[in-house]
DNA sequence: TTAATTCAGACTATTTCGGTAGGATAACTA
DNA sequence: TAGTTATCCTACCGAAATAGTCTGAATTAA
């Protein structure tokens, strides 16, 4: 159950970036330390924080007393970027680039809507910061959950 | 590769239905028909369909000379519809009915992000009937495909 | 009855996902 | 220089999801 679901993965990277995002910007944190904060298996998260630096987002120090610290700001750290370092590029449809031609006719409109929804959900990811998240209480849950950052 | 990516049995789904839409709506069409006209594993589409038949969105007939039709007109099939009766509702977000509790800041915010975009995605899917595919053509690609069917 | 067809279920193969293990490498401390 | 603490790298593993097959029964038209 569950279609187009987010993949724990994502989900683990957004957790570190977000604690992260809450401490010292200074201050190195070590995988122990956010692994167990969070509540993920730690040689699982090191891997995708691993990913992470590779996108640009965490920086990393080495060594004793080594660590990982955000590579700029939360407010600078969109959702969308997150999830592209960890999983690449949105793509609802694997048809985009396929051999499929557009003689079938379903097949070809079908690519419409799919691009819709890619569009949109793009837009939320790309919209929502890291900062947006920090403060937000669990009140409004489903449902009342229509303005987050920026009206579309 | 490819986040939220849409699963085969849907894109054969919706094939079918679509196809079926397409064809005089007394006609029964086999399931080797639509499955070679598609180019869709057949016996793999076969059982898809009977998740459509449950779904009450095609009918069956049975013996010689049998196949399928849509339950109703095309105008009255969304792709929602479709795309839940072969794998539910829409959970882009697992979290929602899990023990986490809302201690954990990130995880509280996080599920305002991904019910937004659940609410957007859905949005789309119930919109979008299969009669609005018909005659869409393949011009208008990823980008200018902003206006489908009704505007948010 | 026979041929054509859907229906039901078990079965298999392939890929993805989630997670582990072990060691190499770098940096700090003494 | 040696030792400790940490990241980094790569291979591996099991379980689940996905994609697809096989067999046979039930149904109906001719």
């Amino acid at each position: 159950m569950g279609l187009m679901q987010i993949p724990r993965r994502v989900d683990y990277g957004l957790r570190a970036v977000i604690y992260l995002s809450v401490q010292d910007p200074e201050r190195c944190c070590s995988i122990t330390e956010i692994a167990t904060q969070q509540g993920v298996p730690k040689k699982f998260l090191e891997k995708i924080i691993q990913d992470l630096i590779r996108g640009g987002l965490i920086k990393s120090k080495r060594g004793a007393c080594g660590g990982y610290t955000l590579a700029r700001s939360p407010e600078k750290i969109s959702f969308y970027e997150v999830i592209e370092a960890l999983e690449g590029p949105i793509a609802v449809n694997a048809c985009m680039d396929q051999h499929m031609s557009c003689e079938q006719l379903p097949r070809c409109s079908m690519v419409n809507v799919w691009s819709e929804v890619q569009r949109k959900v793009t837009e939320v990811f790309t919209n929502t910061t890291i900062a947006d998240l920090k403060r937000k209480p669990c009140r409004d849950l489903i449902g009342g959950s229509a303005s987050l950052s920026s009206a579309a």
